[in-house]
DNA sequence: CTGAAAGCGCTTACAG
DNA sequence: CTGAAAGCGCTTACAG
């Protein structure tokens, strides 16, 4: 069956399409019996406007591209959800696109939003930004970046303080006695990785503590990549008594291999992660961690994007802090 | 700075804009020399065609709408992860609609879906597939549901087989010798659960068990919820050696629960979970469950889009086996 | 307040 | 093989 028209409202109405048009925006132009007449006889014809057509004339397509590595990842998911949430209270529909950090993909993606003319665009977590230049450049379709790498080539960011977080994370470690604290990170030079061993770092000097080159490993980010790093650190002559992970997963993959060396958590051993996805909560006992305002950030992204659609010419990069939260994996090192 | 229109290839390229448009879209209708010499100007000037346009008159978006509940559930967004892999793949983009339950964003989100002109939805875990009805009727939107309500009311499914899967869950159980196996379930009347019971009894019936009332117990499909009811499990006076829950989450409360107990598992105690998700892999120990094949699922969804989308007339109505991945939470009850 | 006209950027019969 | 024309469904100056 085919869509009706504003020709057809426009025909059961006798007034020209241009009326109609008028009337269903309320435009001040339109006689208000006249504009109500038409909108009733719409609403009847089961008239919706064609988001299409319009668009081409207003230039305007009221959606927005949301491009991740995954959105399988809880941590993106959780990100997403915030930028549909709001995206849809303001009038854009939301376009996602899952790159899983290739090239080609990637690069169809960029091509394809172009193509489709969204407003603006919404990367999370991107090592290559660098690909959006030209749309941003030859364009100037916004774009906001969400955790992602060299904000700065970007004007308009919302990143998670690695360092401030990370730092908190060890702090917590340092005052419930910890003197030995190793730092399990990921291995592919991800800006988040190097800003949070930052923070790390920071929290030792600032108590005066020497930094143990031997009590830092590189996992993958992932829960399987912190099983050698945790094997090697128990094997040290004087082994440590807590790690601070890169994220939860590590974390997770941390747990496991603590608990199969028969140690206990946290008495034996105190693990701190970053994050704070909702597994957090699950682990025996549940995780320390640091949490991302995942929604929020998602949020923000999206209302960054409202301004500038808006016409603000605003540069915004914006720095939340993660919350460092408490739970039971970690506590004093039993016997120093 | 504008975007480039046909209009200025064709200006550039001494032809008209027809012409540009046959000759970017291979038409065997033009001079492959000019053709070649068309495309050339075209990329130097960069010119990429707009897809708002062509949809206007091509009657075709290339653009298909995911409505799920909430993209934050990690089922769902392995669901999705699934449906955006393969609409790439065959050039449809996906917009993404969270709709938390909530009726009124559920009936914008049809609208705007339909005033989108979009070429097909797909529904996950939908319990108002009812909405969608009008769409379906009017507008003939094809529309795939995924393990949603009602999907005979549909012409187009990917359901989960949830009896066959729950039974072989029991089964398991059974085979380890346990005698007195409790069924968590959810309190909200979905389907699924309905289901998933049944194949709990199903299971106790071919085993010629009883079936026992006091062993089924009501959560709410979250990890929250399964406290009280393994409370009650437990100060029966013959409490259950095993419980198969309705989900991991549910899955994961019980572990919590158990533990608090001070019981081990799966030594004092065997669960059972339901959908596998990335955090069965994670529980101490990991989680045996019911595997249901997520990205697959969302893949096989957007197939059949696809296939109507071509003309296809066929009714697809597809129950995938559910896997039961036995890991370390079940074993052999200890004393009976 | 309303209509007639032009136009958004394309595609595609229809002539030639 | 190419151009001229019509049209997709809208919006919006421009007249009246």
């Amino acid at each position: 069956m085919k869509q009706v028209s504003i020709k057809d409202v426009a025909r059961a109405a006798q007034v020209t399409h241009a009326t109609v048009s008028r009337a269903l925006r309320n435009s001040p132009l339109v006689n208000a019996v006249t504009a109500e007449r038409i909108r009733q006889i719409a609403a009847t014809m089961g008239y919706r406007p064609d988001l299409i057509a319009r668009g081409l004339v207003t230039r305007k397509t009221w959606a927005i591209g949301a491009v991740v590595t995954n959105i399988a990842d809880p941590f993106i998911a959780e990100v997403i959800s915030g930028v549909e949430e709001l995206a849809m209270d303001n009038g854009y529909s939301v376009f996602l696109a899952n790159c899983n950090a290739d090239p080609d993909r990637e690069l169809r993606v960029v091509r394809l939003f172009q193509e489709r003319r969204l407003d603006g665009i919404v990367v999370v977590s991107s090592r290559v930004g660098a690909l959006y230049m030209p749309l941003l450049s030859q364009h100037k379709v916004p774009i906001v970046l969400i955790n992602s790498h060299h904000p700065d080539e970007f004007v308009h960011s919302v990143m998670i303080d690695n360092i401030g977080g990370s730092a908190a994370a060890v702090q917590h470690l340092i005052q419930l006695g910890h003197r030995r604290i190793a730092y399990l990170g990921d291995q592919y030079g991800l800006q988040s990785d190097t800003d949070r061993f930052g923070g790390y770092r920071q929290a030792l000097a600032m108590a005066d503590y020497p930094f143990v080159p031997e009590l830092v490993a590189h996992g993958n980010a992932k829960s399987d990549g912190a099983g050698p790093a945790i094997d090697r650190f128990l094997k040290l002559e004087k082994p440590p008594t807590a790690v601070f992970c890169y994220n939860d997963l590590t974390a997770v993959g941390a747990f496991r291999k603590i608990y199969s060396h028969g140690l206990r958590i946290p008495e034996d051993f105190s693990i701190v992660g970053f994050d704070d996805l909702s597994i957090a909560s699950y682990t025996e006992p549940p995780l320390t961690t640091v949490r991302q305002p995942k929604q929020l950030m998602g949020r923000m992204a999206v209302e960054i994007l409202c301004k500038l659609l808006s016409g603000s010419q605003e540069k915004t990069q914006i720095r939340l802090p993660g919350e460092l939260i408490i739970r039971g994996s970690t506590s004093s090192p039993r016997c120093q």
